[in-house]
DNA sequence: AAGTTATCTGCAATCGTTTGTAGCAACGAA
DNA sequence: TTCGTTGCTACAAACGATTGCAGATAACTT
């Protein structure tokens, strides 16, 4: 049975209740051994939720993320769960980027966990108000929401990393190159396609708004995009697609149309995954560490959980690198090409 | 900040904390227009781990998988979290297929969460004793622990998935047919290996140990078994993998050593992927709905939440279909197979 | 207007722990 | 012997809510 309590303890060996829980916490007392011997034979085990309420802690941490099906998500999630170690666990929310969703979770596990990372699926949201209100730990990992730009977050590079997709694309001399973005009111959905914008330009190639596609990080919306942007009167040759979903939607469309790749198509993804090196062709991608970012975030949190609003938010970028395998055309294989070694921790005031 | 509680909102009304309480609980109250007030100017909010201590229910339910990345658990925990809808919240716990740290999960959360739905790594193990004592609610899924046969499991068919898939490789006029199992200490391990064998069996093909390897559903552990089965002097001509990671190592040693699929080897996974059919050739499947599992699994963990032990355990299996694809050199394409078109729920006693 | 019922309220106990404080015994030092 | 120290212990007050009970007020009835 579960209701066999700290009094029923020291009601069997004859000492009272706060003897038995110092003997939990390791102080000295007298009769410990009868004590333990008491705690096994009636199988007691410690209220958590009561102790939780003393000490004003639950050693839960929220993980709020769009979609764990993702693998990225996934590597996020896993990074975070190892980097937290003993001392907390995890409490998963899927949103399914719906915004009502992420504030009904947060308004129904506020005050049951001590911190919360957070994947927003949009840049403005009001749920946020009652976190920073209560002052509860958080941290924003891969996205950001709008006028919280004072809380600590985790990004990646996404600025260098579509300006890096889009050079390569370049480099193997396509002119008539498309992006399929994702959401534009989301963070790296904007920063990408601001990555491909000054890639463009930065080699004079003039944009074209046909070969520009606004979608939505599905895998049906990355199908959809690829399936306009082939019905066009001079489709492009090459396309850089802002992430992995889309980029199988994509694929799916191409391998519908049996369009060869990279011959009729050059196409380059973001974020990497188990099979892109099994697809045909391989695909290149531009790639960074999820499991790192998670483990960064939740390194993070705790830090905060642990000291407060004592030092000023951390903005934390992880870095992207290029992973050459086929799908553009290149013939060397798995080059890989990163924008520096270390990641670059910039705190709030050196970078705004 | 998070320290205001109900005291302050009545003292601030001027009534007692019962009454917010109550006001809070739908009842009917006088002042319940200025209670909702000043609950919004401090910006109030009921600390639930208080009153979880009170109702004796945390609204937790913790999910403890082997490995979130792999696609098959994450589809299981979503498909568990959207059936256990706005009641319960998810506690997640990776194992990494390491008992030990089941059984510190196990340990750590009892009396946290309201139950408990399990991939357990072993066929034995300890940790359960406990869990079982406490009489909380448990559900095991895709795998069992011997010993605890009187406890609610939803499975997969695997007897007949292991027997499908060396089946059609057999209409494929295959006879030098090998397996590559998963750990034959776990359930599916166990049960698919004898689905393989049932089928040879059946077709008078003789087993051939050189075409059996044991391992450990890792893809290093795929990709070493499919190399040593390629060292051997005379190669299987077709090979059954018990799971999706295993497979993908499989792929990898198949690439890797150029050997053309499924002219040289024809190969059957289990366990379908998003990506399987932009795979070269597309990769045929023995499938299931993982997500429907998990989903039956939470609905099985919540009555048993709410009835105890009233109904006898259940033993759900859910259906596996075999996807046809061509990496086992058919010509027809996305040909489906099903047991049976619903899934089979058996309950113990009719079924050992 | 008086009696009866219905509706609301506050007090206090409770959930199962932890922890400050004061008491008590034992011990060595003066 | 006596005093100060040390080392445990029990008592009781928290933590922040919910809830049975009894009293108070309001709303009916006749």
């Amino acid at each position: 049975m579960s209701n066999v309590t700290i009094s029923d303890v020291a009601r069997k060996v004859g000492v009272s209740e706060s003897t038995v829980s110092r003997c939990l916490s390791g102080f000295n007392v007298r009769n410990a051994e009868a004590i333990r011997k008491a705690i096994k034979e009636l199988g007691y085990r410690p209220n958590l939720v009561a102790r939780n309420l003393k000490s004003g802690r639950t050693g839960l941490v929220a993980l709020i993320v769009p979609d764990i099906t993702n693998p990225f998500f996934a590597s996020i999630v896993r990074g975070a769960e190892l980097a937290a170690g003993e001392d907390y666990m995890i409490q998963l929310i899927n949103t399914g980027e719906q915004p009502e969703r992420e504030e009904w979770a947060i308004q129904r596990m506020m005050g049951q966990v001590d911190g919360i990372i957070y994947v927003p699926s949009q840049e403005d949201s009001e749920a946020m108000t009652d976190v920073t209100d209560r002052s509860i730990p958080l941290v924003f990992v891969d996205r950001l929401i709008k006028n919280f730009r004072n809380i600590d977050s985790v990004l990646a590079d996404n600025l260098t990393g579509g300006e890096m997709a889009t050079q390569h694309l370049v480099e193997h001399g396509h002119t008539k190159i498309a992006h399929i973005s994702g959401p534009l009111t989301s963070t790296p959905g904007k920063e990408r396609a601001a990555g491909f914008a000054r890639a463009l330009k930065a080699h004079k190639i003039k944009e074209d708004s046909n070969y520009f596609v606004e979608s939505d990080f599905t895998v049906l919306g990355g199908y959809q995009a690829m399936m306009s942007l082939l019905s066009l009167p001079t489709p492009p040759t090459a396309v850089f697609v802002a992430n992995n979903q889309m980029t199988i939607g994509a694929l799916k469309a191409l391998k519908e149309k049996a369009i060869k790749t990279p011959e009729k198509m050059a196409i380059i993804g973001f974020d990497d995954h188990e099979l892109t090196d099994l697809i045909d062709p391989p695909l290149t991608v531009i790639s960074r560490d999820a499991h790192l970012q998670g483990a960064i975030a939740m390194q993070t949190l705790l830090e905060r959980i642990k000291g407060g609003n004592q030092f000023p938010p951390k903005r934390i970028k992880v870095d992207v690198r290029l992973i050459v395998r086929g799908s553009c055309g290149s013939t060397c294989r798995h080059r890989e090409t990163s924008t520096s070694n270390a990641n670059k921790v910039l705190s709030a005031s050196t970078r705004s």
